[in-house]
DNA sequence: AGGCAATATTTACACGTGTAAAAAATGGGA
DNA sequence: TCCCATTTTTTACACGTGTAAATATTGCCT
């Protein structure tokens, strides 16, 4: 067990171990910035001691918090917790703490969760934003309180704010192209628009298709939801088909990975094996290299959102932000190339 | 655009509006402790305004802070993320703050980030630890300096803290008794020891399956790391078995759903269908009802961990124990039982 | 040992809000 | 209209730490 004295603030401390509190105090924020020998001395009584600092109170005349608030719309998805750890990680490495609040795919608690971190002042914010339904307001408000930039989505009407996230024309461009390429022009199975990147992509499936002379087919339209259940709804919305004997030995190009898992499903249900066969025949492919996507069946083929390259880029774009506060420089836009994988299922 | 005038202060605030400083505190806390004529007026003026309070001033002189903590072991796994939302919507509706922290499976993460909450003066923390890596003294001292309960898996060695989590004996159990009952009994294939429940689950098998008269069979210890790729695990480990034409037409429990999925993939590459058939074959069960269960192929029987009970009953009790910090009545153990999920798997 | 530069201590004020106590203002009932 | 209870304002101090300025101490070099 642990027997330390415990003490609470600076001053008991500075007491205790008989160092001033204006050294203690520099010591915390850099231990370079007293003599050796007084660290030493400050690191050897601190054992016999049971001392946490007051966060709140060393931030208050601070400048800087250190902190930098991330706000993401959902949690039980593993692209926003890929991209998620992506940050945190390129933030501990700056040195920052990262707050991290959830709108749980609501309005109300996304601007609450805003305000939160504008009370908390926080350094910047980045922000992976709910679709049509958020208060476009937040955002702006946000923007006008501390640095900010939108990850992943971003509202078509706000041109004006920095950004990071995938280059949706291209990244469906590709797969569009791939699948114009081996079989028959691919349909597009729409997911429910939870966010702006639902119409982004299917409109990039629109023109790469069209411009390719072909048709375009959207499907799965008319049952859209805006809620998160995209594996439900791929898998009834292919199951309608299927069973109606449509899109038999089509390929069919998902709005992203969770609602082509849906997709597969149905495909399986009906006897099909969706697959990278010679001449033509059922082909399904999704969008974002899910996580899963390697241990699906068929392993799904896809195109790849470099997780890894939104996550850094967004933090130290936010990080340029925060540096040089004044200068209202234009905003960046940052898209993100995506990257063909090529698996078993198209 | 916002053009309201920005305000950072309480007293800029109370000279801006006319009201005094104090009378705007105790409103801020709560509207209903000044008389309504001023709440009306208040509210009023307000709208003319940019203000928004410093959390960490608030906070600081009072006795609560508001918020509870959370650290979880790892993001990329739907079953922390469900939990966690559990926890958020239950702090949530009863009025708390929560401060997410992962530990990216990572001790000296964990360690950092129990500072981190204890520095910030939360109220309680919730916690769901690594496994055996963790360091021990971490949860000690966070129990020496706040009310906190451990979550979903605990040490063995830590019988004197609060916990709420599965009953892996009764899960464990009815999931063995059913596989025993419909066929053969079941081999257990063993995950990668990240947490305590590898463990428990695993001897909560043998003790179940040799109290039905039947010999223990765990397989895919040796190949155990402790990383988080759980399904690679179960794919590498089934495949190397299937290859070699054992377990073919066995039951096998799979020590969680993503090993499972790891498991179904396997099966499949092997032209393998695990499925209820009468007379024996090959069936795959897993533990947890990870979300995509039931869309895995052939979908996924498993023991269904009850989410929200352990969320809600977790925050609830933290509260409890925030409320009557004093009295250290004897730590309260809630294990709670799963439930059979029979779908087409096994 | 003496002297100088680097570092530590002392003292005091600051951050933004909570909160207590005393004084002033308000509003409702007679 | 006057009085009293309620509420607001005024004033002052508190929370725990950052930080600046002046003073005292330390340690190294000659």
């Amino acid at each position: 067990m642990n027997k330390k004295k415990k003490i609470s603030t600076m001053n008991e401390l500075s007491d205790a171990i008989g160092i001033s509190r204006p050294t203690l105090s520099r010591y915390f924020q850099n231990p370079a910035s007293v003599r050796p020998s007084t660290s030493k001395k400050i690191i050897e009584r601190l054992e016999s001691v049971d001392y946490v600092p007051n966060f709140f109170a060393t931030r208050m005349n601070r400048k800087s918090t250190g902190m930098i608030g991330v706000i993401i719309p959902y949690l039980n998805d593993l692209f926003f917790t890929r991209l998620l750890e992506e940050i945190e990680t390129a933030a501990m490495e700056a040195g920052y703490t990262v707050i991290t609040q959830c709108s749980h795919s609501d309005p109300g608690i996304e601007a609450r969760a805003a305000e939160t971190l504008m009370s908390m002042s926080v350094d910047g914010a980045l922000v992976a934003p709910l679709g049509n339904q958020s208060d476009r307001a937040v955002y702006e408000r946000l923007q006008s309180h501390l640095p900010f930039v939108l990850v992943d989505s971003r509202p078509a009407t706000m041109p004006n704010v920095d950004f990071v996230g995938t280059d949706h024309v291209q990244s469906t461009g590709i797969i569009t192209e791939y699948l114009c390429r081996v079989g028959p022009p691919p349909a597009f199975l729409a997911m429910p628009r939870v966010n702006f990147n639902a119409m982004e992509r299917e409109s990039a499936y629109t023109k790469k298709v069209t411009e390719l002379g072909y048709d375009a087919d959207v499907i799965g339209v008319q049952a859209i939801e805006t809620d998160w259940h995209f594996e439900a709804h791929g898998e009834a919305v292919m199951d309608h088909h299927f069973a109606r004997g449509t899109y038999l030995d089509r390929s069919i190009l998902c709005a992203n990975d969770r609602v082509a898992i849906g997709a597969l499903r149905a495909a399986s249900r009906h006897g099909l094996y969706p697959g990278r066969l010679p001449e033509g025949g059922l082909r399904i492919a999704g969008h974002d290299d899910y996580p899963l996507c390697p241990f699906t069946i068929p392993a799904l083929t896809t195109v790849a959102q470099d997780f890894e390259a939104i996550g850094k880029t967004s933090v130290s774009r936010l990080l340029e932000l925060i540096a040089h506060k004044g200068d209202p420089q234009s905003p960046q836009i940052k898209l993100l190339p995506g990257a063909l994988k090529l698996r078993e299922s198209a």
